[in-house]
DNA sequence: CATGAATGAGGTTTCATTCAT
DNA sequence: CATGAATGAAACCTCATTCAT
């Protein structure tokens, strides 16, 4: 949708120095101070070319963070997780899911992470701003969804008001577990990125620890009363 | 620290002028792309002059994030209330009064909490680079200290590791707090600034009830275990 | 002479719509502004390929307003009375069944007219600097030739150079008269090419009298001095 | 207007530079052809310069032809000669005086008269759309002003349709005079500017023969009937 | 004969900052 | 202390045309 047929047809290995060029990018700067100029130069494509592949720099972000990387998160999360946890409106089960997926995600591949993360920092560019509200509704939505499920199951209070409990899971699995992760390694995403040689990678016993302790502090702030 | 004494000793209503085309300027665009020359314009002063008051560009953000804002959403947070939850290591209690002040603030001055809220974005300037960090790390000090006092005090789960709760405290008073917010009155930050008066204002009940429902939230999620 | 033999030999339905697409291109744009990237992805046809039909973009926009546009125009222009008014001599008659002919295509075919215009605005294109010369020198010569023989015929006044009344006849028959007809309209040209639905296309009675408005004048002011 | 007080604050020297630079240039090209490049390098002057000067491209060009060229022109027609025409109602007289004032400023202006002349030939920039219309509807005001003014003085025909006669007065006024001067020099305006050494300027006594042989054919033409 | 990817020069404009007055 | 003209690098993007398939 994001990109031209061009794109698509285009060699695998001219592709990925593209998306690496562009992943790079993106990662490092913000979308407003990102240069189409740099990525041509760094994979080796003229000008034109880019412009070939993609309408204009938003729609090279665009799909890179909603085609490309969402993708590449995708393997992260398995689909049967998902579809069961939809069933059984289990929604403390889906985030445990969601957030293990979304770390390791996160630590295989920071600076797309970062890319993509970039995209609620808000811009002038009108098309990222629409990109912006769409991902944070279409967020809320499941978010909703999942919560109005778990209450009619009796698995969440039914005195949380969804409109609230959302937007917090959404943080919750979103920006704010990128950050606990990062404390936790004694760094920053940034910080990771400039000089990710500097800094040991979560163990997978860690990661489990770690999202197990924001689990668990999820399940009891949701949980229903006790009789 | 940021602002030179040129500013400081400005006649008041020439700096009233400069500070309100700042916030404004940083407040609709990201901070790569706000304009010094924007911002003079509206201000009515030259060029030269903003260089007299501030080193550069980002000098005179962080005077307005970190001594301006910092100062204004002071008045919304009572020292008193601070320095008696650091005695009492009432954490919750003083989240209570951090989030209250901080949704207000938010309402009274949503342009400068937004450009505010910018300093999070990251940005091509190293000096900005810093601040973040440095905001960052100040930000959890503060939380962890809370935390373990909370802990030794008996009101805190013990098991608990502060490393993995105080960003999600401060996530849960900064980012996610206005968020949340924002999705209460049907809306998001950037729209409300864009069209503040297609929105209204929650009523301090409403500001009440929300702060309360995630305070809840938060108590029973990081409540010691009952016996 | 202009358009390769590979587009004379296109299947009539392909060439109609490069046609079309032409005439939509330079009729909305100045010549150096009209794109063939435009052109052919309107007419959906490959770059290549227009390469193939016309040596270059200079090329495309000489056979649309030389060949094209001239054998559209000649349809409304009868080649017995061009014929007729030379062997009388009868400039005025002529200019008459030209005049008419111009107004009815013009409002038949308004882009192919505004494209055809666009001829005499100059451009940075050598070979359009040579067609436009061409295109009066030889406006001028036809002129030139009627009013001489008009005025051996005893139709014209004697004592009018020629090389006075050609030119000031060509643009009364020309860009003068698409003008004139434009404000009788009460818009100009590119107004009703942008909003075609808006005006109300002059009757056929309008026309006739708008024409004798013109040649009344012509008549009066070219006549042979009363004895 | 059209240009900031920057650029009519500049010393003489380098504001003659900018003036001369931006004629070449937009007598040169057509306006979507010129570039603002060439001009800043022929100027010797900054590319960032040029903007401190005018707003953008359009907004030099304005300059250039409504206040620079009109400002030029102005000092070839006498206000006193137009204010004694409208009291008059001369339309003739002014006429007269209006066209040989044209042409002796093309003559000693050519390429200015190029570049004022390209305001007519419609551009994909917005802004010179507007200006053209503009200038189109104030010349026809002007022009009908006469009109209607030396019909109720008898000294035109009071059967003439103004709307019809005030695009054909400024046509015979405007481009069609300058055609017509430079058929008479045996070339064209392009021409003319391309090899000015090449052709040899009207005499003061060809240019009042040439204006009073267009003249003639107006007067006649417009002249009330004969009883 | 058709295709469409590739090109890179060139377009206009904005930017933060300096420094002579 | 105030001014604002000057700068030139860099931004995004479009263009007509070529040529290997």
């Amino acid at each position: 949708m994001a990109a031209k047929t061009t794109f698509e047809n285009l060699p695998e290995e001219k592709r990925a120095r593209i998306v690496e060029a562009a992943i790079e990018e993106f990662g490092a700067h913000p979308y407003a101070s990102a240069s189409t100029n740099r990525i041509v130069k760094a994979a080796g494509i003229s000008k034109g070319s880019m412009y070939q592949y993609f309408e204009n720099k938003s729609a090279l972000y665009r799909w890179l963070v909603w085609e490309h990387a969402a993708q590449v998160k995708g393997r992260y999360v398995s689909a049967k997780a998902y579809g069961e946890a939809m069933e059984t409106g289990d929604l403390l089960g889906f985030l445990r899911v969601a957030m293990r997926g979304g770390v390791v995600f996160t630590l295989d591949h920071p600076r797309l992470a970062r890319a993509a993360l970039r995209l609620m920092e808000g811009s002038a560019d009108e098309e990222l701003g629409r990109m912006k509200e769409e991902h944070l509704r279409m967020g809320e939505q499941v978010m909703r969804m999942f919560v109005e499920k778990g209450q009619r199951m009796g698995k969440l209070d039914p005195d949380l008001d969804p409109e609230l409990v959302s937007p917090l899971i959404a943080h919750a699995t979103g920006p704010m577990l990128v950050d606990a992760m990062m404390v936790k390694m004694g760094t920053t995403l940034d910080g990771y990125l400039n000089r990710p040689e500097e800094w040991t990678r979560m163990t997978e016993a860690e990661i489990d620890g770690f999202v197990d302790g924001v689990m668990m502090i999820l399940e009891r702030g949701l949980a229903p009363k006790p009789a």
